[in-house]
DNA sequence: CATTCTAAG
DNA sequence: CTTAAAATG
């Protein structure tokens, strides 16, 4: 390799943390699809992990040398989400102090080597009214949750399962779906206001303009026909996420994994650098 | 073929009717597993099903020439007994004017050729006392039920899973099993009263003192063990039921089907006339 | 349409 | 252990 600027294909990623979040619909129904090949295949230094939906599970993936964080829902089979690493995991924090939202088992974070790493499961409101306005409560009450982290001055990464696309360009169908729960007017604001409090949208920053789905329903062809929406996002704050990319053909749940390169030394740096709208 | 006395190989079956009784564990779940495939190679003239789980499904085996008198529980997914004809079906008689058991959708019949088919799924007591209390009593108003049937002098053949082991060879482990339910000792004895009744147990008939399951619980390995119980029954009166057989290989659902050919003009014959201890 | 849980066997 | 349904997404 030459001395001066690399190019993303000769990125230096020695010394960085590859890092993964995916919904996992079901951790078990994961690892039957395959998800700790996947994972010694892909070696993420960290995972988030949302919709476990299972008790704690740390002998999936401690074979290949990881130690987790958990944090299930109070309901069996419901939501629960993890940071998984093998890298060592430090300071875990169990939830966000949100009576409403741990009681689901909604967030939990660690530090690994200094940056502290979410794993979010923001509420589905498409199950109806009641859950689509415990969801806008929520959405209030997560933003005010990274403000004060942010205040810290600490790198954060969050990985997770927003339930929410932000732009036009997210999901497949934005016309028809303005009206749906996902791509409300108000929670694409609220997405805005959230980025806007000081988070990068890494995968957008590493895109450009193009169209990139992380999940697909399981009705109809919709994976078949790519009729996606964006909905898991890896945000930053004070460190760079370089070469994020979704793996759309993994196929270990309806949703993708999202991956990106944490590298050390940039605080403050937006990653990548692209146009976000 | 000569004249004369005929073996059972030999049997002249032109004429009778093929009937067959199954426990499916779930029709549909039966289908998926070949039960269309199995039924269109035996060819049974007669179908006696239980436990099928489902609303009627007079598509299922249309194709084969099939029409059924179906009874499902109230209750979805649940019991639900049928009577499948590719001889027609006449003066269909739904449950047996009991509440409970009609609830449950637990006795069906109807005539084929004169002969009265009736498909009966009696309760299980295995999962508690409630539920062993009620079986208790239905057994009584079964017999009752069969009382009257009989009384009329129609011919009548029985198939169905009685939850009863009769005798010590219907099951591996009768020692071990004297104190639970399917093997009490108060519903052996009702099942000899039942047969004494006016019923022969044709399958024991035609078997001797052979054992032969038609039951293996899914737990374990008790189909690969052999750990079964013979609780499904082809009982007959004023007709003569020959060459009964279970399909153990079958593997249709967690019971074998049960076979046997209903000949004609054998009134108040015992079938078989093999000795029942 | 897929997941997990439950009730039932 | 297996089925079907229920809740949830």
């Amino acid at each position: 390799m030459t001395d001066g600027a690399m190019t993303d294909m000769e990125l230096d990623r020695s010394g960085g943390l590859k890092v993964t979040t995916l919904n996992v619909n079901g951790l078990r129904s994961a690892l039957r699809k395959g998800l700790a090949d996947w994972v010694e295949r892909e070696g993420p230094d960290v995972l988030l992990l949302q919709e476990v939906r299972a008790d704690p599970m740390p002998d999936a993936l401690a074979h290949l040398g990881y130690e987790g964080a958990w944090f299930p829902a109070g309901k069996a089979g419901y939501s629960g989400v993890a940071v998984l690493s093998r890298r060592g995991l430090q300071d875990v924090r169990i939830g966000m102090q949100h009576a409403e939202m741990d009681a689901e088992g909604r967030v939990v974070s660690a530090l690994v080597e200094g940056v502290r790493f979410v794993s979010v499961y923001l509420p589905s409101g498409s199950s109806g009214p009641e859950r689509q306005g415990f969801k806008d409560r929520v959405l209030g009450d997560f933003q005010a949750w990274t403000d004060a982290l942010l205040a810290g001055g600490q790198p954060v990464v969050i990985g997770g399962d927003y339930n929410v696309a932000h732009r036009e360009v997210d999901l497949k169908n934005w016309r028809g779906n303005q009206k749906n729960s996902g791509f409300l007017p108000h929670e694409r604001e609220w997405m805005t206001r959230h980025l806007a409090g000081g988070l990068t949208d890494t995968h957008r920053a590493c895109l450009g303009e193009q169209a990139e789905y992380t999940w697909w329903s399981n009705r109809a062809n919709a994976y078949a026909n790519n009729v996606g929406w964006r909905i898991d996002y890896l945000l930053a704050a004070g460190v760079n996420v370089r070469d994020v990319r979704v793996a759309r053909d993994a196929r270990l749940s309806d949703h993708a994994p999202l991956s990106g390169y944490v590298l050390p030394g940039a605080a403050g740096t937006p990653a990548g650098e692209g146009p976000v709208r």
